[in-house]
DNA sequence: ATTAGCACTCTTATTATTAGAGTGCTAATA
DNA sequence: TATTAGCACTCTAATAATAAGAGTGCTAAT
C-alpha cells in the first residue's frame, strides 16, 4: 500500500493533470511554477525521483520529463482525484437531448450514447437496462396479405418488438387465431427468459395440436423473441477516434473501428453491470486492443427495471476528473427519464 | 479529339496498368519489357513525351517516371478499355451471397453492398430500386396495449414499413376501424406519391368527419409514409477506406467517414439512375471531398419495378476492367434475384 | 524513325550537427 | 536533515549535408 506525502501528491497530481491538458511530459522547471508550494526545481526533482521508485510516474527516455504510469493514474483516480462538478452548459445539453418524446426505450439509449460523445469528445458506449425481468405481455400475428406476416411482441416494459416474413400461402386471421390464443393463455405474464427456455422444450409439443406444421410458426416466434430478448450496445462518437488514438498507426485505428462495429463483442469489453462507477485503465482493461485506453463504466439504476449500462472510452490521457462528474451527472438524468418513460406502461 | 497511334495506345494502356497494380510511376526502361513492340527505351521516352503533351499522363516531379492523369484515365477508360470476364469463384460468391431467403427488399440491396465491398476491397454503395411506382396496398393500426399503437404500411412491391406511437390514451379496434377503412376506401392502390400529396390537401378535411382529432393520427400516418417512400442508400465496406485512401491525412479519412455516415448526401453524390454503367474520375465527381477517387455507377433495371443503383467507390488508380467487369455481372445477378422476390406479390 | 550515350534533375535514405530541455549528482547552505 | 545551486551528461527533434538510384531530355549517329 502506497502512501504519499502531501507535497509528493501535490506533484503528482500536477503531473497528471499537465500531461492530460498538454499531452507534454512534465519537467521538474515547469512544475515550480504551478505548485501552490514554494520549492525549487532540485527539491521538485528528488521528488520526482521517488515517485518514479514507487512506480507512479515513468520517463519517456532517460533524460526526458516525466508522465505518469498506468500505476500513477490508478493512485490518482483512487487518492487523489475529486469529481469535478458538472458545467450548468452541459447539463442543460443534457436535459434538453432527453427531453424529447420518445417512442422505444432504444432510442432514448442510443441517443444518450451520442449525447456522451459529444459531451466528451470520445467514443461511448450504452446498454439498455438488463431484460431479465421483461415479461411476455401481449403477441400478435398480422396478416399483411402478400404473403407476408408480421409478427409484433411486446413487453410489460413497453418494448415492441416485430418482424416481417415471407410464408407460403396467405392465412387468414381465423387460422392464426388458435395459435395466438395459445400464447396468450400459456406464455403471456411469464419473464422472456422462462419464454426462451419453453420454446426449447414443451412448447413444440402442445403446439402440436393445433398446427400440423409447428416448425414454421416457432421459427418465426423464436426470431422475434430472441431479438426482444438480446442485449444490444450503442456506440457514439466513432469518428472521434480519429482524435485522440495514435495517428502514427492507422492500422490500430482500422481494428478498433472493427471492433467498435461488432456490437455484440461490446459485452466482453464493457463487462457486466457493477459498481457505480468504475474506471479501468490500460492494461486493466482486459481486451488487448485497448490496453493503450481508459474505460470509464457506470451502471444506472431504474429500479425495479433493472439495470443499465454507460460507458466512455479515451485515452489513459484522459481528464478523469471531469469525466467522472459527468458520468454521474449522466446516470441520473437518465435513470430519470427512464422511469419517467416507463411510469406510462406500470399503471 | 484525340486519337492515339497503336503504339501510343499500347504504352498509356501499360501505364495504367502498372501504376494502378504497383503504385508507382513508371519509367521508360520498366516499359521497354512488358510492350509487346520491340522498341527502345528512347524511343518510349519519345512516345511519352507526346503522351504528356497531349495531358495523358503526368510527371510527379521534374525527373521523375509517369503516371496516368485524370484525362489519362478518362481515355483509358472510354478507348481502350475491356471489361474484364469476371471471374467464376466471384460470380459463385454474388450467387451464393443473394441466393439465401429474404424476408425485405431492404435486406437483400443492404446485402449487396456488403458482397460488393468484399469483392473489391473498396466502398460501395446501393440504392434500391426507385419507389415511384409503388403503390399503396394496406394499412393497418394494431394497438398494443400500454398507450401504444403500430402503424404498418404495405406496398404493392411486398414493402412494409411500420413505426410504433405512443398515445395518450389506449384505443380499441373498435375506434380505429373507421380511420382504417377510410384509408382502405380512399387511398388503396394510389401511388404513394399521390398518397404523400393528398396528405397535404384532402385528406385532412375529409377526415375531420371520422375523428374530432385528426392530427395526432396524420403525424403517424404521415411519418410511416415518408419512411416508406423515402430513399435509403446502403453502405458497404466502410472499414475498407483505410486501405485505399492517403494514410498520410488522418483528417480527410475522417471527413470521408463522416460523408458516408449521413446516407442521406449520398443521392447528391452519387446522382439519379443514369447510364447503364458510368465512371466518374477525380474531380469529374461533384463532391469536393472526392476529387482524388474515382466512382463506378451502375443503374439496373428490375422492369416495371423501377430502377436502382450500385456503386464503387476507390482510388483514382483502380483496376477498371475488372470492376466493370464485376459491375456487370453484379447488375444483373441482382435484379434476377428482385424479380425473383417481386415475382411473390405481383401473383 | 530509331537509338545509344550522357549530362542533368529529383527523391529517398543515411549521416552529421546543433540547440534545447531535462535529469542526476555533488557540494554548499539554512 | 532538508533544501538548493551548479554542472556534466543524455536524449530528442530539427536542420543540413551527402550519396545512390531512377528517370528524363537532348544530341548525334544509325
Amino acid at each position: 500500500m502506497i502512501t504519499l506525502t502531501e507535497r509528493q501528491s501535490l506533484i503528482l497530481k500536477a503531473i497528471v493533470r499537465d500531461y492530460t491538458e498538454g499531452g507534454n511530459p512534465v519537467g521538474s522547471k515547469s512544475l515550480v511554477q504551478e505548485l501552490p508550494v514554494k520549492v525549487s526545481s532540485a527539491t521538485i526533482r528528488n521528488e520526482m525521483a521517488r515517485l518514479e521508485d514507487l512506480g507512479l510516474i515513468v520517463k519517456t527516455h532517460l533524460s526526458s520529463g516525466r508522465i505518469p504510469s498506468i500505476k500513477g493514474y490508478r493512485y490518482y483516480v483512487d487518492h487523489i482525484l475529486k469529481p469535478e462538478k458538472v458545467d450548468g452548459q452541459d447539463l442543460k445539453v443534457i436535459q434538453h437531448s432527453l427531453g424529447g418524446e420518445f417512442h422505444k426505450i432504444d432510442e432514448i439509449v442510443a441517443q444518450s450514447a451520442d449525447i456522451l460523445s459529444q459531451l466528451t469528445s470520445y467514443t461511448t458506449f450504452t446498454l439498455r437496462p438488463e431484460l431479465k425481468d421483461s415479461r411476455l405481455s401481449g403477441f400478435r400475428l398480422v396478416p399483411l396479405g402478400n404473403h407476408q406476416v408480421m409478427a409484433i411482441l411486446v413487453t410489460n416494459n413497453g418494448d415492441v418488438e416485430n418482424q416481417t416474413f415471407t410464408i407460403p400461402n396467405d392465412l387468414s386471421g381465423d387460422e392464426l387465431e388458435p395459435v395466438v390464443r395459445f400464447i396468450d393463455d400459456q406464455l403471456i405474464g411469464l419473464p422472456l427468459q422462462d419464454v426462451l427456455r419453453k420454446l426449447q422444450k414443451e412448447i413444440p409439443l402442445k403446439l402440436a395440436k393445433y398446427l400440423q406444421d409447428p416448425k414454421g410458426f416457432l421459427d418465426i416466434f423464436g426470431s422475434v423473441l430472441s431479438k426482444a430478448a438480446s442485449e444490444r450496445f450503442y456506440v457514439g462518437g466513432k469518428l472521434n477516434l480519429f482524435n485522440y488514438t495514435n495517428q502514427q498507426n492507422p492500422r490500430e485505428l482500422q481494428s478498433l473501428y472493427s471492433l467498435l462495429d461488432q456490437t455484440d463483442n461490446l459485452a466482453n469489453v464493457i463487462g457486466p453491470p457493477g459498481q457505480h462507477i468504475q474506471v479501468r485503465i490500460g492494461n486493466e482493461i482486459t481486451n488487448d486492443l485497448l490496453k493503450d485506453y481508459s474505460l470509464i463504466t457506470a451502471t444506472y439504476d431504474v429500479d425495479q427495471h433493472g439495470k443499465g449500462m454507460i460507458a466512455i472510452l479515451g485515452p489513459t490521457a484522459m481528464p478523469y476528473s471531469r469525466m467522472i462528474g459527468l458520468m454521474g451527472a449522466f446516470q441520473q438524468e437518465l435513470a430519470r427519464k427512464l422511469l419517467d418513460y416507463y411510469r406510462y406502461f406500470d399503471e
